[in-house]
DNA sequence: CACATCCATAACCGAAGGTTATACATACTG
DNA sequence: CAGTATGTATAACCTTCGGTTATGGATGTG
C-alpha cells in the first residue's frame, strides 16, 4: 500500500499542467509512461484522479484531495533527506556546498579555506546543481548550502548572505556580427534571440533574459539549457546571445565564443544561501562565517 | 531522487527490530531482498544507514536521523490517502466499513438500514481486515470507519463509540478432551497452548490470550495467525485453544469446532471507531449516529 | 473538411526486485 | 576447544515492471 515518491511527483505535475503530454516532457518521461504511472497511482488509490478528455486531465474530487496532500508528503521526504545529511555532514566532517557555474568566482578558495581553518579536519566538496533545480539541490538535501545568484524562485523560503555583485556582460558566438562592437547596449538587444534556463527557474529565468528590462517587448529564446556546457555550446552555435555575469569571461573562456561589456542592465548578486533553521552552531555556521568574511 | 516508501518501511522495520532476519520475517520478505532494500536505500541517500555486525544492525547517524523523520513522511502519506478516501467516499456515495470477524453481530444489519435511513443513496462496503494490521486499515485511509474490539493499539488516536459487550468462551477442536466440560473455569487452561494474534497487534494480542490474568505464568503459543479462516483451521487443527467472543458459536459454528462458556474471563467489547475528526457532519457521521443508535 | 492536439494501446526490451541456496564470520555453549 | 547457532552477504535464476517507439482514435479548431 505504499507509493513510489515518483508517483507522487509525476502526479503533482500533471495536475499542475492539467496535461500529460506537457507534464511528461517536463519530467522528461514519454507521454505511454506518464499514462501508465498515472493510471497505476488510480489503481493504487482505488479511485479515478482525473476525468480524461481531449481537452486535457482534470481533477476529480479525490484528485483535488491529493493534489492538496502530495505537497506535504514530498516535504516531508525532503525534510528527512535534509536530515539525514546533516547527520551524514557531521559524522563525515564533510560540508556539501552546491553551485551553479563558477560559484564564488575567485572567491571560492579562499572561503575554503577560510573554512578550513576554521575547522580543521573538514573537507569542502562542490557540487555543481543544474538550472533544472531551482533551488540548487538546497531543499533535496543533496547540499548543506549553496552559491546562488539571486533572484532564485522561493527565496525568501532560505536563510542567505549575500557576497558580491558583479556587473554583467553578454556572451555570444565568436563570430556573431555583435562581436564588432567594444561595447553594446542592452536597448539594442531587444531583438536577439536569447538562451534561457527553464521554465521552471522562474524569477531566475526572467533575471537572465531581463524580462523586466525591456519595456514590454517580448523575448525570443532561441534555446533552453541546464547546464553551463550545454549553455556556453548553445552560444557558440549561435542559437542566440546570453546575458551572462562578467566573471563568466574569466571562468568560461572559450576561443569561440565573445564576451562584450553591456550598459542598461543591473549587476549580479551572489549569495551563499542554506536552509532555514540550519545553521546553528555547526560547521555550516562556520563555513557562513568564513564566506561572509570575503563578502564586499 | 525519490524514494519507494516500501523502503522507508523497511528501513523502519529494521531499525525497530535491529535484525534483518527478524525484519525480514515481520514484512513477510526474504531476508536477501530486504539486505538489497537496504542497500538501494543507502546507495539513494549516499550514507551509511546501519552498521553491520554479527549481532545485528545498529543504526548510525544519519541512520537515526532517518528514523527520527521516517515516520513523518509514512504518516503523510497515509494522511494523504485518508483525505482521498475521504473525496472518493463523498464522492461515490460509498462508505467503506472495515471489520474483524463479525464485525457487530446480529446488530450490523440494522445498523446498515439505519445508515441507509438516514442517506438514501448511499451504500456501505463492508471490508474484512487482517489482525496483521493492527488497526484495520483506519490509519492507512482503506476504511472510512471500523467495527473494532477493545483493546487495539494507538487507540487513543481514534475516535471510537462503544456499541455493547458480549462475554467471551473458549474455542477448541471438537474432539479436545476439554470439549467434554460443559462449562470450563480459565484458571484450569492455563497451561494450554492458545492460538494468537500477530506480536505487532499488542494489547489487542494480549487481551485475547489472557495475559494480565494468568497470574504471571507464562501463555502457551500454539499458533499464530491473521484470519478467521486461519484461526479456525489451527484451532480444529489442534494446535491450541482460544479465546473467543460468545457470538463466534453462531458466526463462526463448525462441525470439527466446539465452543464452551468459560468463568473467570472479562467480557469483549466492540466498538465503531474512525480517524480523529473525520466525521464533522457528513455521511460518516450519520453512520456513527446510526450505529450508536444500537449501542446498549 | 483538413489538421492539430491529446490520450490510449501495442509491441518490445532491459533492468529491477524478488526467490532459494549457499558462503562466511562471529558469538555462544557444552 | 569444537560445534552449533545466529546473522549478513553473495550467487544464480526468474518474473514483473517500467520505460521506449510507433500507432490509433476521438475531439475541438482554422
Amino acid at each position: 500500500m505504499d507509493v513510489d515518491l515518483r508517483l507522487l511527483r509525476s502526479f503533482a505535475a500533471v495536475a499542475a499542467e492539467g496535461n500529460l503530454t506537457r507534464a511528461a516532457e517536463r519530467l522528461y518521461l514519454s507521454q505511454p509512461a506518464l499514462t501508465k504511472q498515472i493510471r497505476q497511482l488510480e489503481h493504487l488509490l482505488g479511485t479515478a484522479l482525473f476525468t480524461r478528455s481531449k481537452t486535457g486531465m482534470a481533477l476529480t474530487g479525490p484528485g483535488e484531495a491529493l493534489a492538496a496532500a502530495a505537497p506535504a508528503v514530498l516535504g516531508a521526504w525532503d525534510a528527512a533527506r535534509r536530515a539525514v545529511r546533516a547527520a551524514d555532514r557531521d559524522a563525515s566532517n564533510v560540508l556539501r556546498v552546491g553551485y551553479l557555474a563558477s560559484a564564488a568566482n575567485e572567491r571560492t578558495r579562499p572561503i575554503i579555506a577560510a573554512f578550513r581553518e576554521r575547522r580543521p579536519g573538514w573537507r569542502v566538496e562542490l557540487r555543481q546543481a543544474s538550472w533544472g533545480d531551482p533551488v540548487g539541490g538546497l531543499d533535496s538535501g543533496d547540499v548543506d548550502a549553496a552559491f546562488m545568484r539571486l533572484p532564485f524562485p522561493r527565496q525568501d523560503e532560505f536563510e542567505l548572505a549575500v557576497l558580491f555583485t558583479e556587473p554583467r556582460c553578454i556572451a555570444m558566438a565568436a563570430d556573431h556580427p555583435l562581436a564588432g562592437h567594444a561595447e553594446l547596449r542592452f536597448e539594442d538587444l531587444l531583438d536577439e534571440p536569447f538562451i534561457a534556463a527553464p521554465k521552471a527557474t522562474g524569477a531566475f529565468r526572467d533575471h537572465w533574459i531581463e524580462a523586466e528590462g525591456r519595456g514590454g517587448r517580448p523575448v525570443r529564446i532561441g534555446a533552453v539549457t541546464e547546464l553551463p556546457d550545454d549553455w556556453l555550446s548553445a552560444i557558440a552555435a549561435g542559437d542566440g546571445i546570453a546575458l551572462a555575469p562578467e566573471s563568466a569571461a574569466r571562468f568560461y573562456a572559450r576561443p569561440d565564443i565573445a564576451y562584450r561589456p553591456v550598459t542598461g542592465v543591473a549587476p549580479s548578486t551572489v549569495a551563499l544561501v542554506w536552509p532555514r533553521g540550519a545553521a546553528g552552531g555547526g560547521a555550516l555556521a562556520d563555513f557562513v562565517a568564513a564566506a561572509t568574511a570575503f563578502a564586499d
